[in-house]
RNA sequence: GUGGGUAUAGCUCAGUUGGUUAGAGCGCCAGAUUGUGGCUCUGGAGGCCGUCGGUUCAACUCCGACUAUCCACCCCA
């Protein structure tokens, strides 16, 4: 049996794998001009972090992690998101004594066991960000901008963003009270699932695409309308904060964010042009999270953005990558001594930073260019028996096919003529 | 975890109502007179037709199971 990759995963090929690099390069050039400075934390973590940084309640810990033990019966589980894990070092080694904000960007492998589809892998790809220490919705604004300016820049289109304040723990405690008791005669009427999140997450009954629950909650009270007056201004500023910049956004009571630790400002970056899993960048504010996992009491707020969903993105958009980098030169030699002095000359012009590659496969001169062909070199150096007893080289330029001498030791020419 | 679609060369796919040596395009390799790529032409390599079992004189073709993959639900990046 051959073997396969696992469920979910993919290689990511050398033939594309200058997409990669390009939307990394992009990333990091939009982060440093931000002010983001990179951090790496493990691809495994105590599964307790996780437990206790997501939250037991989610469908990711309960269901979707990666969890085993190690040899020394610890149970691991590799990362399923990439905000705890951040969180987790900001505490550990004590950034928080350096001035605040702390502003962090990552680019991560996550992993859920879940069942693979258009836009969703068990590895997948996040690029994220977290500002710590600061409160001021200013901060969700940047935030905001660093997520639709990434995808703005790379010539995405047709997005959306959408915003909304699920309040903070005061303001949200009323408010599910409330919402339950509207909700309460209207129970029968709710699909299975809704008539579950009745009583573990109310607030989700708010995001069901089913009609009949749809139907029902037509008047029923959002968290917005039911802020406190904390909790409403930082939404206010947050939306001054995007009319400065500039930024087109939708207010959608509906957002409702997957992890339990999301308070204040939740908000998704939606495409329609990804799969049924519409949603590329999504994330909100965490102003308890750093403090239930030990550390001190910390605002923040952050993102998570799917590399594969951008990616999509962008291909079902038709949206064009720049040229991947191409080899500059390529030697052809005829016969043995010729091979010889091809390996020199090969590595002589690659110390002078010269791209360029040579036969290794012993073809015919006639198959060497057509393999220098394919490569996209624009010139092809031929050395044979005549050139080396007159001690010259060939170049061949491939655009035109125009061939100059040049002297075999005069080295500055040669990259003259190959760099024309 | 649930539901549906698909499974034939490296890739994208044909394959007639079950019937003899399973095809195409692209890619790969080699040639088209003597040391030169692209275009064209010719030839070649490469498939236990996903796996196992069943029906049949006969299965790539029909049936079942399994596996893989894709899509959707739940949920999310």
């Amino acid at each position: 049996m051959k073997i396969k990759r696992p469920k979910g995963t993919r290689d990511i090929l050398p033939s594309e794998v200058y997409k990669w690099q390009y939307i990394e390069d992009v990333i990091r050039k939009l982060c440093t001009i931000n002010g983001y400075k990179e951090i790496r934390t493990p691809v495994f973590e105590h599964t307790e972090l996780f437990e206790r940084g997501v939250g037991e309640t989610t469908d990711i810990v309960q269901k979707e992690m990666y969890t085993f033990f190690d040899k020394g019966g610890r149970s691991i589980t590799l990362k399923p998101e990439g905000t705890a894990p951040v969180v987790r070092s900001f505490i550990e080694n004590n950034i928080f004594n350096d001035p605040q904000p702390t502003k962090i960007y990552y680019i991560t492998p996550c992993y859920r066991y879940e069942r693979p589809q258009a836009g969703r892998l068990r590895e997948f790809h996040q690029f994220g960000i977290e500002v710590f220490g600061s409160k001021d919705s200013y901060v969700d604004a940047e935030v905001i901008n660093v997520g639709m300016t990434l995808l703005q820049s790379l010539g995405i289109k047709n997005l959306e963003l959408r915003i909304n304040s699920v309040g903070c723990p005061i303001c949200r405690k009323e408010y599910n009270l409330k919402l339950k008791a509207y909700l309460e005669h209207k129970l029968q009427g709710l699909c299975k699932f809704c008539q579950d999140r009745y009583n573990t997450n109310p607030l989700r009954i708010l995001d069901c695409k089913e009609e009949k629950c749809k139907r029902k909650l037509e008047d029923a009270p959002f968290m917005l309308d039911n802020l406190c007056d904390d909790c409403k201004n930082h939404f206010e500023r947050l939306k001054k904060g995007l009319d400065i910049i500039g930024l087109d956004y939708i207010v959608d009571p509906k957002i409702v964010r997957g992890l339990d630790y999301y308070t204040k400002t939740a908000f998704e970056i939606i495409s329609n042009d990804i799969g049924a899993q519409g949603t590329v960048c999504g994330g909100g504010r965490y102003d308890g999270l750093i403090e239930q996992c030990g550390g001190p009491s910390t605002p923040g707020i952050g993102f998570g953005l799917g590399l594969e969903r951008l990616l999509l993105i962008l291909e079902n958009q038709g949206i064009p990558f720049p040229e991947e980098e191409k080899p500059e030169l390529f030697i052809a030699a005829i016969g043995e001594k010729a091979d010889d002095k091809a390996m020199e000359l090969l590595f002589e012009l690659r110390r002078l930073s010269i791209k360029a590659d040579k036969d290794y496969m012993d073809r015919s001169l006639k198959a060497q260019m057509k393999y220098a062909d394919k490569l996209k070199v624009k010139s092809v150096i031929i050395i044979g028996d005549e050139e080396i007893e007159k001690n010259i080289i060939k170049i061949k330029n491939m655009e035109n096919g125009e061939v100059k001498d040049a002297l075999l030791n005069d080295i500055d020419d040669i990259v003259n003529k190959v760099r024309r």
